[in-house]
DNA sequence: TTGTATACATAAGTTTTTTATGCATTAGAA
DNA sequence: TTCTAATGCATAAAAAACTTATGTATACAA
């Protein structure tokens, strides 16, 4: 879990693939989603998903809705229909990523 | 090409992955060697790979050479002892990291 | 002689994240 | 019953890692 830094840049895709997936989530339940879908190697702090979640709001690319369950405020975003079409597009960059890093570190690369 | 920022995090471990596979490379022949081995997707500013270089000979992953070629300045960077060891725990992470995010944005997952 | 490539470097600004708080409710353990 | 952990939101200061913009200098081709 030395690691976090290679997440870097990735939340905003992270959520959105996530709200792709569960048609509507609230803030708290996509850190538990993440630390459990990944074993607990990324844990998303507060301090990073809530600033996420306004700027993605703020982008058009989400919708709020509040809800209160018991005495409790919770915050359910989903995906508008712009960011279902950029939620596409930012999955298709990150598989393009992936590809690209996963041949640069192969260990037999850089050989040729 | 827009997914420049994904690679936020991960320039080190390039670094260190070329000079594992190359014995010695200078700042410049970096650049072209990234440019090349991903086709053009990712392009290293000198920006972000000088200031890197350097941190790594700081931190002791890294030995300089000097050599004049022609009437030009090169410094070839090659790995310490310690830079060896240093690249394959950065390269283990690396690949835990893909794994792990290439699980998260899988499209049948998050469905569970 | 002007643009492109090679080769280094740094400084200012931006983005994105970590760390540190803060507030409030609720469940469960001591 | 009281204190701790979990739930749930939020923001501000600082750090990290870049991009963008420069600057210097050599070499070569149009």
């Amino acid at each position: 879990m030395g690691n976090q830094k290679l997440y870097k840049g990735s939340l905003q895709t992270i959520i959105l693939k996530l709200l792709a997936s569960n048609t509507k989530m609230y803030g708290y339940e996509i850190t538990q989603k993440v630390k459990e879908l990944t074993k607990g190697e990324l844990k998303i702090t507060e301090g990073a998903l809530y600033p996420a979640l306004h700027k993605l709001e703020a982008d058009g690319l989400l919708d709020v809705e509040v809800a209160k369950v018991g005495n409790r405020l919770r915050k359910y975003y989903k995906l508008t229909e712009n960011g279902t079409k950029e939620t596409a597009n930012k999955l298709e960059e990150m598989q393009e990523f992936l590809k690209t890093m996963q041949h640069l570190v192969n260990p037999k690369f850089g050989l040729e």
